[in-house]
DNA sequence: TCACTCCTCAAGTAATGTCTTGAATATAGA
DNA sequence: TCTATATTCAAGACATTACTTGAGGAGTGA
C-alpha cells in the first residue's frame, strides 16, 4: 500500500472526528455531555429530538471515540471520553466565534443583549467562595448539577427560580452559573434577580470551563 | 422565531466550522497551511488531487472562517485564518489520537517504527540553540521554510538531504524537524543520518508546536 | 489588445448523511 | 415467564457531499 494512500486513511480518520462534531444537533449533545454524563431519554430532550435519532447521533459520537457509555439497569449513561474532548470542544467555539461572521448574530438573538450583564471571573469567584461573602447559583437542570458542580453551589433551575428567590439570604451578592459561554440560563437568572433587587452577576463561561480550570468541584453521590 | 430554532441555527454554525475539517483532503490542507502560506497550486500538490478540487475545497474551509486569502499577481495564497486554528487542528489530533483506535495503526503504518528514534523537546533543543552546539535542519519543502521557520534552522528539503549530508559539519549533534506529529520527514531524515554515521534526533511534534510555544522562528523576506 | 497562467465556477454522477416510522433487543421487576 | 421501560436497529425519502471534466474570469506581460 502506497505512502500516499495511507496518509489519505489516516488523515480520513482525523476527518472522521471531525466529522462527528460537523452537526448541529451533535454539537448540542457535547455541549450537554461537557456538564456531565446523562441518559439518553434525557438527551433526546435536551436536543428536542426523537429518542430514535438522539441514539442515532450518539452512536456516531461514539463511533468516533468523543463519547463512551456506561449501562445502569435498563439506563445508558453517554458521557464524554476524556476532558480533552471538552478542550476539542472549546477550541472549536473559539474558532467559531473568532472567525465565522454569522455566530454573533445567532448569539446575539438567542441569548439576548448582554452587554448590560455583569461578570465575574473564576478567579475572584473562588476567592469570593473562600472567604463565604457569596452565594453561588447552579441554574441547569438539576440533573447536571447532580453530575458535578461547583463546590458549595446550591441547585436551583432557571424554572424554579422565580419560586425560589425568596429562600435566597438578603444582602448577599448572588452568582448564578450554566453550562458555558453559549447558554442563557445564568443570563435569565441574573436579569431575573436583578428585576427583584438583588445584587447578581454571572459566572464567565460555565461549569465545564470552571472544572478544565482545576478549580473545586463536587459530585452528588446518585 | 422561537428560542429552539435560534438554538439549532447556533449550533449548526458551529457544527459547520466542525465539518469543514471533517474531510481527509481538508484536514491535509490545514495541516500543510499550519506550516505558513501556499498559493493553490502547490497545495493541490500536496494533497494529489486537481487543481479544481482543491480549490473547491479551500473555498469550503474559507466559507467556514478556517483560512483567508491574499492575491499576489496571479497567485492566490491561503493561509489559517489565526493560530486558533492551529489550536483546534492540534486539539482534533490530541483526541483522534487519545480515543480513535485506527489511529495508532495508522499512524504505525505511514510513519513506521518510532520506538527507535529519540526525540528532543522544543525546550531543550532551545538552549542547545543558544548555546550554539547543535545544527538544525529544516526538512520540509523550501515553501515552507521561507514561509517561516525555526530560528537559525537550515533548509534541507528531505528530498535533497542525501545529497547535501557531506556538508554538515561533523562532530555536532543534527535536529531535524517538519511538520508535526503526523510528518514522516524529520523521521525518514535521521534515519538517513543515521545510517550515514552522524548524530541525530527528531524535534518533537514541528514548526506550528514551536510557533504556538512562542520560541524563536524567521521569516524570509519573500 | 492578445496570449498566457492561475484560479474558480458549473454540471453531472455516485456516495453519504439526516430524519421518520415502526420493529427488535435488553434489562428489571412482578 | 410475562410485562413494562429504555434503547437500538432497519428501511426509506430526501438533501448534501465529493470528485471529475470542461468552461469562464482575473491578472500579467508582450
Amino acid at each position: 500500500m502506497g505512502d500516499r494512500q495511507v496518509k489519505d486513511q489516516l488523515f480520513d480518520a482525523f476527518g472522521e472526528v471531525a466529522k462527528a462534531l460537523g452537526n448541529g444537533r451533535r454539537a448540542e449533545l457535547i455541549d450537554v455531555l461537557a456538564q456531565g454524563e446523562r441518559h439518553v431519554d434525557e438527551l433526546s430532550g435536551e436536543i428536542g429530538h426523537s429518542v430514535a435519532n438522539t441514539s442515532f447521533h450518539l452512536r456516531a459520537l461514539a463511533n468516533a471515540g468523543l463519547v463512551t457509555t456506561r449501562r445502569d439497569g435498563t439506563r445508558i449513561y453517554y458521557r464524554l471520553a476524556s476532558t480533552r474532548v471538552s478542550d476539542l470542544w472549546a477550541a472549536l467555539r473559539d474558532v467559531a466565534a473568532a472567525h465565522h461572521e454569522q455566530i454573533d448574530e445567532l448569539a446575539v438573538a438567542y441569548l439576548g443583549d448582554r452587554t448590560r450583564l455583569e461578570q465575574i471571573g473564576r478567579a475572584e469567584l473562588a476567592e469570593r467562595i473562600a472567604a463565604g461573602d457569596v452565594v453561588v447559583v447552579d441554574v441547569r437542570p438539576a440533573a447536571e448539577h447532580a453530575a458535578g458542580h461547583i463546590a458549595g453551589a446550591r441547585s436551583i433551575p432557571i424554572d424554579e427560580l422565580a419560586a425560589k428567590v425568596k429562600d435566597l439570604p438578603a444582602g448577599v451578592e448572588i452568582v448564578a452559573y450554566c453550562r458555558g459561554p453559549y447558554c442563557v440560563f445564568a443570563d435569565d437568572a441574573v436579569r431575573l434577580l436583578l428585576r427583584r433587587g438583588r445584587t447578581a452577576r454571572r459566572l464567565e463561561d460555565g461549569f465545564p470551563e470552571w472544572q478544565r480550570a482545576e478549580l473545586p468541584i463536587e459530585t452528588a453521590a446518585s
